[in-house]
DNA sequence: GCAAGGTC
């Protein structure tokens, strides 16, 4: 008898393989795959990388940038630039099963793994039927107990999974060649996109473009005392919004030189270590402590992830594994670092236990260090893997303690208040020292004493407009409202970004003249695309798939008529539309600009065919290529 | 060339 098991990922493979037994460590094409023998049965473990196969469209008879287009097909992903990598996993897995008398699929446990199980047993191993094994943590136990008892391929969640794929690319490619062919339309071109996430993640930015486009500041007032010592004292009503009635109680205790002590609330609190990390937490950290953005993170830890100096980095799970010898390994490990030996030992010898967070992940632990680096790191991978060693140990430590002071004090009659703050203890904030506290100490105020007000002082104040989001707020705020996934949504930024549809500046994301025209033409033609309500209701729709409620075919029957209608309208349009764009891209000055003169692109037509060229030519000669 | 999702 011999089996295979197919992984997701090479990393998987090696686990499970360790898992099952004795390992001997193969490989073919520079692709490692492993043997095992258990129970006088040989069985190889190898993997897929991801998705194997990818939808493309089915150009006979098609031009190009014509559209809509319904007609799509699963194809080998190495056929796609820059995944040429994924051949040689193909052609593995394809020598692997020629002679195997059971497969076994042990992708990840989800709609994703589903279907790229079945497609390497499909398209690869040329079978429909397989074992499958079913794990949400990837310990011995877990991955024996899914061997031993394995259940059989979720038929609807591979249709669930192949629905998702081809929705999003009926959207995403029409909508998106709808907007490019516009402005082909009136002879212009660029390159647009829009889709699924990349639509409401662009509407709800306009969103607060135009709330901060259309605020109107208010003004408003405040009092302060200015106490003996350099304390300030602020009245409690904090914002007067009417002017006369600050200035009625300023002018009645502007004179006053003593305040009285009514009250003073010590409070002591305890704030527990910050959680271990999951992507979106490093992401938001790393920018915010040294500014690296999302996507360069998301690099540099998968980088410190092959080479076995962290953990797995695509995790929303906010908890270490629950194994103490493992997480003893670990810390010995780090332990070498000198300036975390202290710590470490303590850890311990005491056997301190680490913190979670709120979020799991089924696949995968919170982000932790795994070993210490042999080879030196660059910079940015050096600050990536203490900060990640630095949470992964505070994780473990004391409680921080703080004092809050407040204190209620009488002026004239009117009651103001003075707040201050301090650290007792460090606790884990010695290791994981990088979010700031406030240390704000007043003098040690008794009630009933009476104080010297130096003065009072009336102070005009505008509102301020909304924040705009920065490339770390908004993969929080894509996160919070569920939209594109933990390793999508950094990319998703940059590409908003790459389209000329955002700018960063001064570190805040902005959007342009262009991209809030795109938010307008979308809602105008067809709304869905912007509403994040799409995905909840994709969502809805594919778990419908999944449990056989609904035909797969029929969804995308649905979508394609949908699509069909408003896309009708939108190549009616697509002068009007395209004019509109134009216009206000050139509001931008974007880089539909030549770069030799600053004229603007323009397709032109030889006999090769069409491309792109200024518009001063024969003047400039510049050529667009692409 | 356009999406979004997995992974190196």
């Amino acid at each position: 008898m011999k089996k295979l098991i197919i992984c997701e990922k090479p990393k998987v493979a090696k686990k499970i393989g360790e898992a099952l037994g004795k390992v001997k460590k193969r490989s073919y094409r520079g692709v490692p795959y492993y043997e095992v023998e258990r129970d006088g049965e040989k069985i190889v473990v190898a993997s897929a990388v991801g998705h194997l196969f990818t939808l493309e469209e089915d150009k006979r008879g098609k031009k190009f940038g014509e559209y809509p287009v319904f007609h799509v097909k699963w194809v080998p992903a190495w056929m796609v630039k820059g995944r040429e990598y994924v051949k040689k996993y193909i052609e593995t897995l394809k020598k692997l099963s020629r002679d195997v008398d059971e497969i076994y699929i042990a992708t990840d446990w989800d709609i994703e793994g589903e279907l790229i199980g079945f497609h390497a047993l499909y398209y690869i191993c040329g079978r429909r039927n397989a074992k499958r094994m079913r794990f949400s943590s990837l310990t011995r136990e877990e991955i024996l107990r899914a061997y031993k008892n394995p259940d059989s391929i979720d038929y609807g969640l591979v249709g669930a999974g192949e629905s998702r794929h081809k929705l999003d690319w009926y959207y995403g490619i029409n909508v998106s060649r709808a907007l490019m062919q516009s402005l082909k339309a009136v002879n212009r071109w660029r390159t647009m996109s829009t889709g699924r996430v990349q639509g409401p993640a662009l509407a709800f930015l306009v969103e607060r473009e135009l709330e901060i486009r259309n605020f109107k500041s208010r003004k408003y007032w405040v009092i302060e005392g200015l106490l003996e010592g350099d304390v300030k004292a602020i009245h409690s009503r904090e914002k007067f919004w009417d002017e006369g009635e600050a200035k009625e109680v300023y002018n009645r205790i502007k004179g006053i030189g003593e305040g009285r002590v009514l009250r003073v609330l010590r409070r002591e609190r305890s704030i527990r270590p910050l959680p271990p990390f999951d992507l979106g937490t490093l992401q938001r950290e790393a920018y915010r402590i040294y500014k690296l953005s999302p996507k360069e993170t998301q690099e540099i830890a998968q980088r410190l992830y092959e080479k076995g100096y962290c953990s797995y980095p695509r995790t929303s799970s906010q908890r270490l594994p629950d194994n103490w010898k493992y997480l003893g390994n670990i810390l010995r490990k780090i332990g070498e670092i000198e300036e975390y030996r202290g710590y470490v030992e303590r850890i311990l010898r005491e056997g301190r236990r680490p913190v979670k967070g709120k979020k799991e992940d089924p696949a995968h632990p919170a982000i932790h260090v795994v070993d210490v680096p042999e080879e030196p790191l660059t910079p940015k991978e050096e600050k990536i893997y203490h900060l990640i060693a630095r949470r992964t140990l505070g994780v473990f430590w004391e409680d921080m303690r703080r004092e809050y002071i407040e204190v209620d004090l009488e002026i004239g009659g009117e009651l103001f208040k003075v707040s201050g703050a301090r650290t007792l203890k460090r606790g884990w904030h010695e290791i994981y020292y990088f979010t700031e506290f406030e240390e704000k100490e007043i003098p040690n105020f008794r009630r009933g004493d009476v104080v010297r007000v130096k003065e009072i002082v009336l102070e005009e104040r505008k509102t301020k407009p909304p924040k705009r989001y920065t490339m770390a707020s908004i993969i929080k705020e894509l996160e919070r409202r569920r939209l594109g996934t933990k390793s999508t949504r950094a990319e998703i930024v940059e590409k908003l970004i790459k389209r000329g549809y955002v700018l960063e500046e001064r570190g805040y994301l902005r959007v342009t003249n262009l991209g809030m025209a795109v938010i307008e033409t979308l809602k105008r033609y067809c709304p869905e695309i912007v509403e994040e309500g799409m995905t909840r209701d994709m969502e809805d729709k594919l778990e419908k798939v999944q449990r056989g409620e609904v035909k797969k075919e029929d969804i995308l029957k649905e979508a394609e008529e949908r699509l069909r209608r408003i896309l009708l309208e939108v190549k009616r349009r697509e002068m009007e539309i395209g004019r509109e764009l134009i216009s206000r891209m050139e509001e931008d000055k974007a880089s539909t600009r030549c770069p030799i003169c600053g004229g603007s692109l323009v397709v032109r037509r030889s006999r090769y065919g069409e491309f792109l060229g200024c518009s001063q030519y024969p003047r400039c000669r510049y050529i667009q290529r692409e």
